[in-house]
DNA sequence: ACTCATTTGTGTACGACATACACAGATAAG
DNA sequence: CTTATCTGTGTATGTCGTACACAAATGAGT
């Protein structure tokens, strides 16, 4: 975004370069010669800075100006610490996605553990909604976000699966789990930024909405009208015949499919 | 981002009517009343305009002042068409998304066709790879938007699910897709900014490097070291014993548990 | 203790960007 | 023909990331 190099390719730092570097900066944390004065804050302060900012009020908040004025510092202070503000996002992110839970009980089966790991990855997200805002797709992948991996990986222990088989279950989850988490986390910072729940689910209902009775949506058309006999708007996806079922049981229910077409495979190994 | 009013609510406007007029800029056509001169060209060029910078160069590309240029105007005359870039971009991604590829065909079964459907949702973002690269998450959704819901919901249109089943299992999927086609997004970025696939898949493969033989990361240590006998750093995730699988077949792996999935669910219904 | 290379934080400056505002020419309704 | 109204322009402002040069602080080597 702000510090892109430009258009084509072919600066002095090839983009790969520029990858490398950026993953190093995350990793590799640089001895001080101890020669000039010794610095006022840790660059982890200056990302705790950053963190509480973007907490407050979203991505937007985050700027290289902000981050210094809460550090007490001049502006240019801050690039003493990190040379550019993608690498203080970069460090952010990271920081900001913490660790998963340490299992407090027992060994569980590994469904349970897949299903705790996924709540937990998905309420990290929803805490953290500026998260989402990120326009940085491949930010390099720190200590934190490892651990995430490791963690789900261990759920996956006791299966058998191979280690390809492992990564690719990982793939599954995650993809799931932070794919279906958008709409939650969209709630999620809209609360945070002031509007009720029932102001955000009447706005994103109205979108889907507009397909009632317009040609081009017959079955959402159909849908949307059948559900609970008119269209309440006070629900994120229409409200639905009975009970509706909140956000989260509709995460809930996904995730089930999911694993149950986990279960299938495992079974699908142990009886060839 | 950009536009965003400030930290705090309590502006002139709340942010949920923020919401609704956004919305309302992508639905309604507003008519011209015929007074003064007509309008150079259709906001749909300038949409265009917009999409064509992204494409080249990614969202950052994508600025008032380039649009402008690239139509012959000045920056302030997109303001005509638009109140804000907000709006510009809102419309660019609804026009980026297009619309789900006809079904060419016989019908075909279910899971055939959720999978045509997945397979086409992914090859979108992949080849605008820029629309996951907006910090905008809670996008109105335009018509496009939902003629892709609406293609997913015809899928299952013989499936006797529920409507509220219905719009969860959309959950699902299109979760799953767009959640883990992360990486062969960041791929498809990262080639159209001239990196060329193996460079890239060494720069993510790098990071996950960095566990081996960290304690912290005991599990994705061992499967990093046991794959294939020493990582190759030639695939994005580690290179695995036997043929490694693609990006596009680990894809296809995790659909296949999802449909999974899905089909217990359904076979579950029938057998109560 | 003295020296001086090195590092920290500061001040200033610049260029990109979104956007407010006022204006000039064009246009069609009356 | 008049005039309200719409289009595109020119100019200005505030925010932001960041380059650059400098002064004060510091400690290694003498």
């Amino acid at each position: 975004m702000a510090g892109r190099t430009g258009p084509q390719a072919g600066k002095s730092e090839s983009e790969a370069e520029d990858l490398r570097k950026r993953s190093g900066l995350l990793w590799d944390a640089q001895q001080r010669p101890g020669r000039g004065p010794k610095p006022t804050v840790r660059r982890e302060d200056v990302v705790q800075a950053a963190i509480s900012l973007a907490d407050r009020d979203g991505l937007a908040a985050l700027t290289m100006q902000a981050v210094a004025e809460r550090l007490g510092f001049t502006t240019m202070a801050l690039y003493r610490y990190f040379p550019n503000k993608e690498a203080l996002i970069d460090a952010s992110v990271d920081a900001a996605m913490g660790t998963p839970p340490e299992r407090s009980g027992p060994r569980e089966s590994w469904r349970v553990e897949v299903k705790l790991w996924a709540f937990a990855k998905r309420a990290m997200l929803c805490s953290r909604p500026w998260l989402a805002e990120l326009p940085f797709v491949a930010a390099p992948h720190g200590p934190n976000w490892l651990s995430w991996h490791e963690a789900f990986l261990q759920t996956l222990a006791d299966t058998g699966l191979s280690p390809e088989d492992m990564m690719d279950m990982l793939s599954v989850v995650h993809g799931y789990v932070s794919g279906s988490s958008d709409t939650a986390i969209s709630l999620a910072r809209a609360m945070s930024r002031g509007i009720t729940p029932e102001q955000w689910a009447q706005a994103v209902g109205a979108d889907l909405c507009r397909a009632i009775n317009d040609p081009r949506y017959p079955m959402l058309s159909a849908i949307l009208q059948s559900s609970s006999g008119g269209i309440t708007e006070s629900s994120p996806l229409p409200a639905r015949g009975g009970r509706p079922r909140t956000m989260e049981e509709s995460f809930d229910f996904g995730l089930e499919r999911v694993l149950d077409g986990i279960q299938r495979y495992l079974d699908s190994l142990k009886t060839p």
